[in-house]
DNA sequence: GCCAACGTTGGC
DNA sequence: GCCAACGTTGGC
């Protein structure tokens, strides 16, 4: 402890001489430079520093002899301590922090003058002059400086204040007078004000002394020249390190300190042969981005916590990040919404912050991430269906009846049915007729689509497809539609029969289709919006979605946008598909792997084998996850490949 | 559990 | 302040 406060002491004390050395003149200039630093000196004196000069006036007894100082100032500890603590601090800051050159470690105010000790005829900023001397003595150093890490670090500070005489003590300082005042920049002072960012208490001790033990080290370390003496040593190795930039001019010491502080990053490098950085990891280090000192937790630790990006701030779990596919989708088209042209401007950020966060899955969690309120409104767009791409509402569906530019009484409001995600819209369960019924109109008008058969069961032709097809029909939902609606939700749980639906599940890592099977008949193929949209953002290709709305369609493509973006979460991912189909519904489900996305869509085929496309039975009995259902349920034998078999086939990747 | 209605929010 | 539309509520 009385090492310690020694140190302490000694900075302070070092602030005598220089305080002093204007008003007596005792203090000797020696060399021009000293000389020239001596009139800087007086002529500019700090304001902070007077005050010192005051309270340690003590007599230039301080300035004559640096054995004197210990030991005065062993006796002295705590009165020191008193004054450093609030008066110079709060100086420095005013002062210090405003004129400090943290690059340079320089105190703009600060002369640098070197003073030489009379006693010791060495050559030193004043500030060192005195407390300089007992530590740059190796000699020295060893016997007053005593044994603990910390009693070190103050040794070291008073050394490190004087950053040459770091370099000095291990010649036994005469060396020092030939070099200039630059070190002398970081005043001990200056040291303190660093400690603000500090926290910890190794760091504070860095703090205090931070040039001090920088230079010391760097002869240390650097030169190897002292590890005896240091058995202190990997302490001072600790706190050498990156904590001294931040706080004290390192730079100023940058001349010999670079080698060992300078890389804000250290990351491993070992000193020379002594300790690793990483032993000595509380350390503080510079903050790439703000400059800013701060403790580095852990080896890759470049930036503060402040400047670190989220992500690494909180690990967010595991997510698909979409990536954007093409630009087309993004700019397609003129929007006419406002919001729309939002989107359209800056597809790429929200995409990407969006995509990212979505993944818990929960709708409601949404505690997250502080982006979350800008988040939530896009939440339910994927931004990559059509329906999300589509600008222009409408004007049919009841929604769109239902907005005032349409003359509607605004009681609904809510999108375009056109608009609606199909993914991520939470109309799902309505969406589910968004989604037939869009396509309805076609299945009437053209049902041609590409690959799909009609399938329809007849009564859902009979319905009317969409109530908002029609003006008409917008505004009224009979019961009809009510019960075609149904059907066509997710689950099919009420009213219809259900095909067979798929969904996609996530665990926390791994991302899964589940194909279920309920009842053949109902050729038409379902998404489950909600398990599907759900935050998942697997979309489903336009094409696709058309597919499935065919019936009976061969296939059904489903492109799984983004999938691909996130390797770290799903390339990990085993497949499952060798699952074997529970009983009768569950056919399979399979986890996405990154391979299926090379082209950053997830490919999956579903096809039915009741009536398979040639080839896409064929391939699908190439892949070993074709599952066929029990024969419970005869027509509806669902095939599903993953994507990996998929790109392997390449055959779809066509769609991109 | 569905859905109409509406309060509220975010962008402009 | 307007508009779009999201999230919630309560009736059914």
């Amino acid at each position: 402890m009385t090492d310690e406060l020694n140190g302490a002491s000694a900075e302070p004390e070092s602030m005598k001489p220089e305080e002093t050395v204007p008003i007596d003149a005792d203090v000797v200039i020696k060399d021009v430079d000293n000389a020239v630093a001596g009139k800087v000196m007086t002529e500019s004196l700090p304001d902070w520093l007077k005050p010192m000069e005051e309270d340690e006036d003590d007599g230039g007894e301080g300035v004559k002899s640096s054995e004197r100082i210990i030991t005065k100032t062993n006796d002295d500890v705590p009165k020191v301590k008193r004054r450093r603590g609030r008066p110079p601090i709060a100086r420095n800051v005013r002062h210090g922090l405003t004129r400090l050159d943290f690059k340079k470690g320089l105190h703009a105010d600060r002369p640098k003058t070197e003073t030489v000790h009379p006693v010791l005829g060495r050559t030193r900023s004043s500030q060192i002059s005195r407390t300089a001397v007992p530590v740059p003595d190796p000699a020295r150093t060893p016997e007053v400086l005593p044994r603990k890490p910390q009693s070190i670090i103050h040794n070291s500070t008073s050394t490190s204040q004087r950053p040459r005489l770091i370099p000095i003590s291990p010649a036994g300082g005469s060396s020092l007078s030939t070099t200039p005042n630059t070190e002398f920049h970081s005043p001990p002072r200056l040291t303190r004000v660093s400690p603000f960012s500090i926290d910890t208490s190794v760091t504070r001790n860095f703090v205090h002394t931070p040039a001090v033990k920088v230079g010391n080290v760097s002869q240390q370390i650097v030169s190897s020249t002292e590890p005896g003496k240091d058995g202190t040593e990997p302490p001072l190795q600790l706190w050498l390190c990156p904590s001294l930039e931040p706080i004290s001019p390192t730079k100023t010491q940058d001349t010999f300190s670079d080698q060992i502080v300078s890389s804000p990053n250290f990351p491993e490098t070992p000193l020379n042969g002594t300790v690793t950085r990483k032993e000595s990891l509380p350390l503080l280090s510079e903050c790439e981005s703000c400059g800013g000192p701060f403790p580095a937790q852990k080896i890759g630790d470049i930036m503060c916590y402040g400047c670190r990006p989220k992500s690494d701030k909180k690990q967010s779990p595991p997510n698909i990040v979409f990536r954007k596919v093409g630009q087309d989708q993004w700019e397609v088209g003129k929007t006419k919404h406002p919001r729309k042209q939002i989107l359209k401007q800056r597809p790429e950020y929200k995409k990407t912050i969006k995509m990212d966060f979505v993944p818990d899955g929960d709708d409601d969690d949404d505690d997250d991430d502080d982006d979350w309120v800008t988040k939530k409104r896009n939440r339910r767009m994927c931004r990559q269906c059509d329906a999300c791409l589509r600008e222009d509402d409408c004007g049919k569906c009841d929604f769109c009846a239902d907005k005032p530019k349409f003359g509607g009484s605004n009681k609904k409001k809510q999108k375009c049915r056109l608009r609606q995600c199909k993914f991520q819209s939470r109309l799902h369960g309505q969406r589910a007729n968004g989604m037939l019924k869009p396509s309805l109109p076609q299945r009437r008008r053209d049902v041609k689509p590409k690959l799909k058969k009609r399938g329809r069961p007849p009564r859902k032709q009979k319905f009317r497809s969409s109530p908002w097809e029609n003006d008409d029909e917008v505004s009224d939902k009979d019961e009809d539609d009510k019960e075609h609606l149904r059907r066509y939700k997710m689950n099919g749980r009420k009213g219809g029969r259900r095909k067979w639906n798929y969904s996609f599940k996530e665990d926390e890592e791994d991302m899964f289709i589940e194909a279920v099977i309920e009842d053949d008949r109902a050729s038409n193929t379902e998404e489950d919006p909600d398990i599907l949209g759900n935050q998942r953002s697997a979309m489903v290709s336009n094409e696709m979605y058309c597919n499935t709305s065919g019936l009976s369609a061969q296939g059904l493509y489903y492109n799984m946008s983004g999938v691909p973006a996130a390797p770290y979460v799903l390339g990990s991912v085993p497949l499952c598909n060798s699952n074997p189909a529970p009983m009768g519904e569950e056919i399979s489900s399979l986890p996405l792997g990154d391979d299926v996305t090379q082209n950053g869509f997830l490919q999956i085929e579903m096809v039915r084998v009741g009536s398979p496309p040639s080839h896409y039975t064929e391939e699908a009995q190439d892949t070993e996850q074709h599952v066929s259902v029990p024969q419970q349920e005869p027509t509806p034998v669902v095939s599903l490949f993953t994507a990996t078999q998929y790109s392997t086939n390449q055959r779809f990747n066509a769609f991109e």
